[in-house]
DNA sequence: TCTGGGGTCCTAGGACCC
DNA sequence: TCTGGGGTCCTAGGACCC
């Protein structure tokens, strides 16, 4: 009897929905299906560029972040939309809420892609049974369509969806590692960027074979500690297991704005720093948290680009003190030339409720210069609320869980969206 | 008349402490 | 009388990914 299943080990499943924000947009319209279809942002001014564009796009040689007046010369038919990300958030909801319907094993990787470790799912059939009826689901109920990879780990997983696009299944077991991974260049592998693939050319590594043959000592002195690394997955060795968690522990939030024209203008760099630091403020709010360090990001005209940060006494997360922060920051840090880009970024994020724990009522009192500590407990008060400042706690958590979200599932939601936009479309 | 915006992780140097 | 070694924290930058 032939065994699909392995005996020991893990498996992985990569789903990876495919030209995720067009898809969504042919899911809310669907006379753009098979259409050329991009999502460009910036898209009345000059640095427009493809965020992402449908595989009848693709066909006609357009590409994410082609800059748009170059994807409108090469195909003048193409559609374009303004990105949606609230649907694209919604649309992300109900997918994931799809897969955690067959494991709660499940870690999102971005909006678009997640892991799912099936090892325990065998009753409910083989691992390509799963991923088929997934798949099909997937695109018959929420109308998105994906590809899957499967394999004993994350990074054979995330090679082979990317070999079948779109709606492909691929299986990769550790032994077609040899056949089907190693003569692709070391440039197509997940990890491996055109920086490292360069290094990699200089000590005559070309293929991933070459990688997986390589010399670790070589390796680790040429690339450091991403060099072992690499050279196990060559090899097809990965022992990170899927962290269901691992998205829920944000480390930094940030916006960042490309400005219409490049400019030394003080008071419209201050507008776009304070609409910035409100942007930051209200999403760091929205997950409970308060930020410990501001990073201010500039780019000039040449394109380079330098990041200044400040490490702060106590947490914040009004706009006014990112702002203030942030502005510290430009006074100090600013040459004077004409910039192209501001970014304003919250690091070192901390929960509101651990927050209090962090305040550091030493540096508070002397930021406060010398005032009674009763004075400063009010402000304190004022500024984090009676419950926190006292009882060193926020608002529960469960509060929280699923805003914007009464009491019905994600992909209802989404569904019904789908649903009223058919309605005021026609 | 090119190259957006959102992130993560790693490295390396200096300050500071013991 | 010239000088070790370990550790942490902070900052800046780079590589990579979607």
């Amino acid at each position: 009897m032939k065994n699909m299943y392995p005996t020991n080990g893990k498996v992985i499943l990569h789903v990876d929905m495919n030209s995720f924000y067009a898809s969504v947009e042919m899911a809310y319209d669907a006379t753009l299906k098979g259409k050329p279809l991009a999502i460009a942002g910036n898209v009345e001014e000059r640095r427009g560029i493809i965020i992402t564009c449908s595989y009848e796009a693709r066909r006609l040689g357009v590409k994410t972040t082609m800059p748009l007046w170059e994807a409108k010369r090469l195909c003048p038919h193409l559609i374009i939309k303004k990105p949606n990300f609230e649907r694209y958030r919604k649309a992300s909801l109900a997918m994931f809420e799809f897969l955690r319907s067959y494991t709660p094993v499940v870690e999102p990787v971005s909006v678009d892609e997640g892991y799912m470790d099936i090892t325990e799912c065998f009753e409910k059939g083989s691992p390509i049974e799963l991923a088929q009826e997934i798949q099909t689901k997937l695109y018959e109920q929420l109308k998105l369509p994906c590809s899957i990879g499967i394999a004993p780990n994350k990074f054979l997983a995330k090679m082979a969806s990317d070999m079948k696009k779109p709606m492909g299944i691929t299986i990769l077991r550790k032994r077609d590692v040899p056949h089907v991974l190693w003569p692709l260049t070391v440039g197509e592998m997940h990890g491996i960027g055109s920086k490292t693939a360069e290094k990699l050319k200089g000590i005559g590594i070309e293929t991933i074979g070459d990688l997986a043959k390589g010399n670790d000592v070589q390796l680790k002195t040429l690339l450091g500690i991403n060099g072992e690394r690499l050279l196990q997955r060559a090899n097809g060795i990965d022992n990170r297991s899927v962290d269901p968690d691992s998205i829920s522990d944000f480390k930094s939030i940030g916006n960042s704005t490309t400005l219409p024209q490049d400019t030394t203008h003080l008071e419209e760099i201050y507008e776009v720093m304070k609409r910035l630091s409100a942007s930051v403020a209200r999403r760091i709010r929205r997950k409970n948290m308060m930020t410990t360090n501001v990073q201010l990001t500039i780019r000039y005209s040449d394109r380079k680009t330098i990041t200044r940060s400040r490490k702060l006494n106590n947490p914040i997360e009004l706009e006014e003190d990112i702002y203030r922060a942030a502005l510290y920051l430009w006074k100090h840090h600013w040459n004077e030339e004409a910039v192209r880009l501001i970014g304003i970024t919250a690091q070192d994020l901390v929960e509101k409720g651990e927050a209090y724990k962090q305040l550091d009522l030493f540096s508070f009192e002397k930021d406060a210069k010398k005032e009674p500590l009763m004075k400063v407990m009010n402000e304190l008060i004022q500024k984090y609320g009676n419950d926190v400042v006292k009882k060193g706690m926020s608002r529960s958590d469960e509060e929280n869980i699923g805003d914007n979200h009464h009491g019905t599932s994600f992909e209802k939601d989404f569904l019904s969206d789908l649903n009223n936009n058919k309605n005021s479309n026609n």
